[in-house]
DNA sequence: CCCAAACTGACAGAACGCTGACAAGCCCTA
DNA sequence: TAGGGCTTGTCAGCGTTCTGTCAGTTTGGG
């Protein structure tokens, strides 16, 4: 049971870490946040423990790309005392519990504790459209029930189309979200990865909107 | 600023709908989570209290079916003391925050005004001007309903035009606008466009003031 | 009636996106 | 450590679409 401590003060984190520790949980620290969504997006956690304060990347905004890209790893925000604000925004933006500071260990633990339970009980809903199922638990795909292998990347690819159903999605938003950054000018990379994912999923659910980018529009049968 | 509350304890609800109007919003009460549904379905509020043991339906219950219904009000709910599953549920099922009874009215107060600030901050994004939307979000347009597709180039000139409606907009304006660098001289690059884009929105939304520019008219009824 | 401004259709060069081929990098196995 | 398979970025060629320009026509104000 691995928990990502996202949190900049290194005490605080080190102590946050003993605690999961002492409690049979396997703690790993980033102290900004870009590693934090790096982490969290490639790597696999039973929960997150998110502080909103942190360098490089503010917290909300880390939070908010996860969910963009479809990651639904339990986040618990670390906010400010009193700051109702940060809550409410937390929230929207696909917190699953905050806690404000300063906190009880206990407390921490407690809830941690408690949406790992939750996490594991949850079965995320697969995603579909027209006959393509994407299965986040099992990162499986399936075109009309059969099984499709997809690449690392198709399936993130795909993944990132699918929870963003009926937007248009630009070229420059894909490989900003899908590569970790430095997004290469000049390159075709995109578009060779969309055409391999097409040829995969023998359905036409990718449409190219010319000089805007690629959706898939909502929900058709 | 029209506020549903759903609460069936008779004097609870009229508590909260007394501190709401002195707050100067408009209460609504409902006893029960059929009536709930339908009125939080056919009306339209700024903000939904909801609690989630109602008789009929269960909150929980109602949430989910408006969420499905794409209902994006915002809704706040009311859960019992320390039940933090339920609290956990309700954010699931699409709740915007949640207060735990007993709750001080106060605090309710500034989170249904938190929450009606910020959805009046996510304001409806489409801009239309007689039967033609435009919806940035998903870089679409569309004219009485119809999905209509435009180049980037048409797509910029559109939404340069609705942002600035009933204003005359002059056509060196528009090619500073809409192209990156020095506009040629001598050019009718954007009269050629205006007459593109005009033929695609069959409806005439863009007049010639003839010596002046262009004007799209300020939306009546 | 005159003339400039605006419109329209046609056209060609430019931009865009798709595809197949290839190669570099990586991981696994022998 | 070498070799094979898989993944993925790059490149070049091709067809499609976009868009500026031109030439001829229409419109509208004075």
């Amino acid at each position: 049971m691995r928990v990502l401590i996202a949190e900049d003060e290194a005490r605080v984190a080190g102590d946050i870490a003993a605690a999961l520790a002492a409690g049979g949980l396997v703690p790993e620290i980033v102290d900004n946040g870009e590693d934090a969504w790096f982490r969290g997006g490639t790597e696999t956690y039973s929960a997150i423990v998110l502080d909103l304060g942190l360098p490089k990347i503010d917290g909300i905004t880390v939070l908010k790309r996860w969910r963009q890209e479809g990651l639904n790893t339990p986040v618990i925000i670390l906010t400010a005392r009193g700051s109702w604000s940060e809550r409410v925004e937390g929230i929207d933006a696909g917190a699953d519990d905050y806690l404000p500071k300063p906190f009880r260990m206990e407390e921490l633990m407690a809830r941690v504790r408690a949406l790992i339970r939750r996490a594991a009980g949850r079965a995320e809903p697969t995603i579909t459209a027209g006959p393509v199922a994407l299965d986040p638990r099992t990162s499986q795909v399936s075109v009309r029930g059969i099984p499709t292998g997809l690449t690392p990347l198709e399936f993130r690819l795909l993944n990132y189309l699918l929870h963003n159903r009926g937007r248009v999605v630009s070229q420059t938003e894909l490989s900003e979200n899908l590569y970790s950054h430095d997004s290469e000018r000049d390159s075709n990379a995109v578009e060779a990865l969309v055409g391999r994912l097409r040829r995969k999923l023998k359905a036409d659910i990718i449409e190219t909107r010319r000089g805007f980018g690629y959706i898939v529009e909502e929900n058709r049968g």
